[in-house]
DNA sequence: GTAGAATGTGACCCGCCGGTCACATGACCA
DNA sequence: TGGTCATGTGACCGGCGGGTCACATTCTAC
């Protein structure tokens, strides 16, 4: 967690340095990201930098809680009332705000697909015990309740198939971005369709 | 390329630079790695390693080539006669020689998993120029064969899946590899029957 | 004003990196 | 034996990294 002194900076500052160190990582993985790099961009002295954190892993790790939180407000308003809508409908909804999310934050973006690129590095698993359960939980009640409802077939894997619709996510946005285009777009929604019907072909109940 | 010192080495000593290699590669990013960990691994002088490599990307690039190599003579077998094969079963045995692949040659699997990961970095777009576009047309000339035969629904966007096709071969492997077994087992018939499954329901054809 | 705390600073430390080079060793041939 | 050419070697170079620290500056309270 940083240091008090960095919440006692004024509110320019902080945005300043996180904007830099943001930049850092969404261009170079934990490892080779560089603390010098980030003081010159931010223009700040080295020595100021660890008044604010305890050390690079310190800075990262707030920079992914920040990142997770407001992407969360973003998820949150689609993942009320669920009962309301067919599962693909909000896996649709899901995904397109994923995308949205991507796009319009493509640093963050950026950034996390070099942590989940870091597979097996100590800085991964440290980052997600902390962000990953929740995720794959949300999958998993969601698919529950689907099976449940009759709107998912009842014979899959759960755990395979939380892990299979992560795993597009994913892929929604590297093949939108490096495929399509790199900004917000109509052809999101048609993209985000294919995968969507293919997920309900798949994995779809009695209609 | 690395230079004919390195081809008039004694046959072992080749095997034991290239193992110290690749471990080191299997474990490090490319940036990360570290030629002095190799040397000191593979016990020869750094002076020497410099009388049979360039440079760390030319050993590097020798090394993904090789196991290029030996992927595609595993590959290349199933490849034959693709006629008489509907394409999913082929699409099964593709994906299980995959994995049978990843399994049986960890080490090779984990250094191909951090290039792909590394993906915006210049070593990745050097790599990939190169053994890329390969993977990608195979699958695409699979995808069409199949649309022709009427085994695949005619009105899909082959890139889209042939994208998806490949990003789910990924899967398949990191699926069973942390959630099944680290090795050769029985379940992964299963695991890859259920992904095969998947894929018939959301791409096939009239049947 | 001035004491004293909080904040700001950049030269400095040590370690590791990729890569080089002057030299040692050994094989082969006369 | 001596010459020469391929191979082996490790100290060394310049650069960059994360992190520290003694000191300078600014802010707050009296």
């Amino acid at each position: 967690m940083p240091k008090d002194t960095f919440f006692n900076l004024r509110e320019a500052k902080r945005a300043l340095i996180c904007r830099a160190a943001i930049a850092e990582f969404a261009t170079h993985p934990f490892e080779q990201a560089s603390i010098n790099r980030i003081v010159a961009t931010a223009g700040i002295a080295k020595g100021s930098f660890y008044q604010y954190f305890e050390n690079k892993q310190d800075l990262y790790l707030y920079l992914l809680r920040r990142i997770a939180e407001e992407k969360l407000a973003y998820l949150t308003p689609i993942l009320r009332n669920p009962e309301e809508r067919d599962f693909f409908t909000l896996l649709r909804e899901l995904y397109l705000a994923g995308l949205r999310f991507a796009v319009e934050h493509r640093q963050y973006a950026e950034l996390s697909q070099r942590l989940l690129a870091s597979k097996g590095t100590p800085i991964y698993d440290q980052a997600m015990s902390e962000h990953l359960p929740l995720a794959y939980q949300v999958i998993e009640t969601l698919l529950e309740d689907a099976i449940r409802k009759g709107q998912v077939r009842a014979d899959i894997d759960i755990s395979l198939f939380a892990f299979l619709i992560a795993s597009l996510n994913n892929s929604v946005v590297e093949y939108y971005t490096e495929h399509i285009a790199q900004d917000y777009d109509d052809r999101m929604l048609v993209t985000i369709d294919q995968f969507i019907d293919f997920l309900r072909r798949g994995l779809g109940g009695r209609e």
